[in-house]
DNA sequence: ACACATATATAGATCTTCGATATATATTTA
DNA sequence: TAAATATATATCGAAGATCTATATATGTGT
């Protein structure tokens, strides 16, 4: 990866709702689309992204179906739901408010 | 706290090591610095923050003196060794590589 | 004297991610 | 045709980071 893992906690979520906002996709197209958008700085692990779906379908996030999608093998495509675009925008304005504060630590002011 | 406390995970070490940067500080002092300095969006909590400290120290980050400064009550506090400003500059680094790449990824691109 | 804020510390619970492993199909190469 | 590799989904246990709860002790204000 080339990224502390560590500092991927709880924005997953986040760039995976944001990869489906642009169209539904399946999981391992999830982790390709992700590591080409972000210049190979995220490498999302199949057994990090897999659990992780399945929870937000649970959480009713995103739905599923299954499309061979042009006689290629079966794939399962993922598609955001009502209720994760509403999710997905509390991420965004929680991950701005979160590296606005970061930023301003590293800054500096006086003390 | 108001932020998704995983969004913090891997980035608390360095904020400690930013306010070390401009002084020595005890362990409470920089809890209140850290919320003061980002605007209240963090509150580290006391539980978080002692064991951090002590496994900084263990590995050379930080080094640590008593002091009662003034006749007050004994307070703990530490400083940055040359370590530690090198963790530091590290994860510096890191965060703006990792910050742009989520923001690439919220701008999105086409498909 | 009593309550409250300050100050440090540890233990256990929870959450997230990873590495390892399993299974199956499609495509490429020898 | 057979073998190797890439694609694709899935689960489990380990590891790391933070939280809550709890404990202890000192200084300050009423």
């Amino acid at each position: 990866m080339g990224i502390d893992k560590s500092l991927l906690s709880g924005s997953t979520a986040m760039l995976i709702l944001r990869l489906l906002e642009d169209g539904d996709m399946y999981g391992y197209q999830m982790i390709e689309e992700l590591a080409k958008r972000s210049d190979n700085t995220f490498a999302l692990k199949a057994g990090t992204l897999y659990p992780l779906l399945h929870g937000l379908e649970q959480q009713g996030m995103v739905s599923s179906y299954y499309d061979s999608a042009g006689g290629a093998k079966m794939r399962k495509y993922y598609s955001l739901t009502k209720k994760g675009r509403g999710l997905l925008a509390e991420k965004k304005a929680e991950w701005q408010l979160f590296s606005s504060a970061v930023n301003k630590v590293l800054k500096g002011v006086s003390i």
